[in-house]
DNA sequence: TTGTACGCGTTATCAA
DNA sequence: TTGATAACGCGTACAA
């Protein structure tokens, strides 16, 4: 930063106090209309910008929001940050981003450098491994808001924002069922994440409500990217013909295409081999070919949701925490066999 | 932000100065190694976490570098953000994130909000309808490093990264003319956007250089994204049989999605009665059908350069600008109807 | 090795 | 309506 113009400076040129001149610059009453015009004059003239920093230093706000995102190049987290950011934007908040990149010690080192940033509050949604939750109750405990999205952590008295993951799993995995599966592979998350947790849960809990035993070399824990699905998928192909899965439910879409790859380059056809669903909706599930049948999970929402009720803690103090459920959607397409073509709205409707 | 912890406050607990204190947290020389010792202790007993923003005040700097992104949601821009993350991250940066949404108003307001943050430095893509070239200019003049990239102003004195972006164009439109093509439209971006102009210049030269005529009415502003390439197509093909262009050539991928869909919703084919082209390659080019042809646009590589270069300048105080040009790379696929599939790695590599 | 004085740029407070 | 003073939390410069 090179030398820079300051309220005093503005003060000197016109011979006034530099607090009159915060005063008109800040539309603040008690200042005489020719003075604040004179004012914002020098103030242009000058190239005067104000010193955000400063301000924040004296207030103990900087009206700055800390996001902490596991995966930035995932379809679903950039739809969240532009919900986030409409709120915010309104609100006047701006927006501090890092990444974790799915490791919780940078998660943990990201957390704290917002803390140090001195952020009015924490959008957090958990790296995959998620084991310790000290971070966020030493954030808490400093009274840093803080609210989790999608990837939450529970108790802690931090309001989360999501889908039922458990019950749109469920839903997913009965689909399957209902139309004839009979052995339904998982393609499963990282147990110590949330959304892991659930989703697994929700798989099992449709198995067992229609008398399917639960089979363990079934679950393939593959990861939420295309290349844990693509080789989670090889245990479960090399199987001999009639033990192989004839339906796949991938813990999200990105493992579910890489789950499809790997059928394809099998030899094997989606759905007539094997079936496969997914979760979020990325713009490729009705794309790839065939269609991926997958639980929508609105991330705009999700965003918007979280940055509300985030803005609503930091204005309120500490208002009770909230557990608020983001209704999903299964979403059916080719790929789980099921006949009903329900396409989503086409692509020229993704743009705004 | 509720009462925090100080340095005075540490100093005030052991019975030594905060200049001590501060020596000891900042693992700076000249303090007694018992003394560091308590000081670590007593920091992480009363759970200090430095204040950055004053360390930023009295330092007059912030370690916080600006970035300014014309449309979150798109795919290119969300990699270009990893890259630069993962540059800044490196060197200790944070990264405070604001989006114009394509409006020349929000960039303005955006740019003078990260000035008053006095972040370090900004990263910037323009909005569609850049005009006016002032807040850089003024950016500029208080000595605030800009680097523009993907969509960038020139001779402002600012470093640039991007690909060639006239010449990748132009590549792409040979690319149909010599496999045979007759009438290929262009859907363009806007004019005022330097990628909208320098796509449509190399359209232009490939015509030329080919000796077809250069036809205004096969040119449709189409916009970036999906609904804009859709639209665009409606005069193109409501022209009758014969008077129909044989090949389309988006100005990106998005556009160029839009236009398949406009193309197939007529009942036409991709490619054999109308081929197809882009400029991204946006994850969904691979898997629409047929494939996507495009030029590749190394987006990770280009928020990587970017972010060097600017903490290039905020090293050096105002270093030359440069004009950096990332290799890009025609991919090509089924939809040009040029036989070769030279396909991209597939989805599973995709991941990191 | 440790401490004192001061300034970074702004605003709140209280006095004029 | 305006201004003087102090404070936000920290680090630099210099003194002890």
């Amino acid at each position: 930063m090179g030398k820079r113009v300051t309220v005093e400076d503005i003060a000197r040129e016109l011979g006034i106090s530099s607090m009159t001149v915060s005063r008109a610059l800040n539309n603040r009453p008690h200042v005489n209309d020719v003075t604040r015009e004179k004012v914002l004059n020098a103030a242009k003239r000058l190239g005067y910008v104000q010193n955000h920093i400063a301000k924040s230093l004296v207030l103990r706000k900087t009206n700055v929001i800390g996001i902490v995102i596991p995966k930035i190049s995932h379809f679903f987290f950039s739809e969240v940050i532009r919900g986030i950011e409409s709120v915010t934007f309104q609100h006047g908040y701006q927006l501090l981003l890092t990444h974790s990149a799915e490791s919780t010690d940078r998660e943990s080192q990201a957390i704290r450098t917002l803390e140090s940033q001195r952020v009015d509050g924490i959008l957090i949604s958990t790296a995959q491994n998620v084991a310790d939750y000290d971070v966020y109750r030493q954030a808490l405990a400093r009274s840093t808001p803080l609210v989790f999205f999608d990837r939450c952590v529970f108790d802690l008295g931090a309001s989360c924002v999501h889908i039922d993951d458990r019950e749109s799993a469920r839903l997913l995995a009965a689909h399957f069922v209902q139309h004839g599966y009979q052995r339904i592979a998982h393609l499963a998350g990282p147990h110590l994440v949330s959304i892991g947790k659930e989703r697994l849960e929700g798989y099992r809990m449709a198995l067992e409500a229609h008398g399917i035993p639960y089979d363990e070399s079934l679950v393939v824990t593959s990861g939420f990217n295309e290349r844990g699905g693509y080789e989670a998928m090889a245990p479960l192909l090399d199987r001999p013909d009639g033990a192989r899965p004839d339906a796949v439910v991938a813990v999200n879409d990105p493992a579910a295409f890489g789950a499809m790859k790997a059928i394809k380059d099998r030899g094997l056809r989606i759905p007539q081999d094997i079936a496969v669903g997914g979760f979020t909706d990325d713009p490729r599930a009705e794309m790839v070919e065939p269609g991926l049948t997958t639980i929508r999970q609105p991330a705009y929402e999700i965003g918007v949701r979280a940055a509300e009720q985030l803005i609503n803690h930091i204005n309120t103090g500490q208002a009770d925490a909230e557990d608020i459920i983001i209704s999903s959607q299964l979403v059916i397409r080719r790929s789980c066999g099921c006949g009903a073509e329900n396409s989503p709205p086409a692509s020229p409707d993704r743009a705004e």
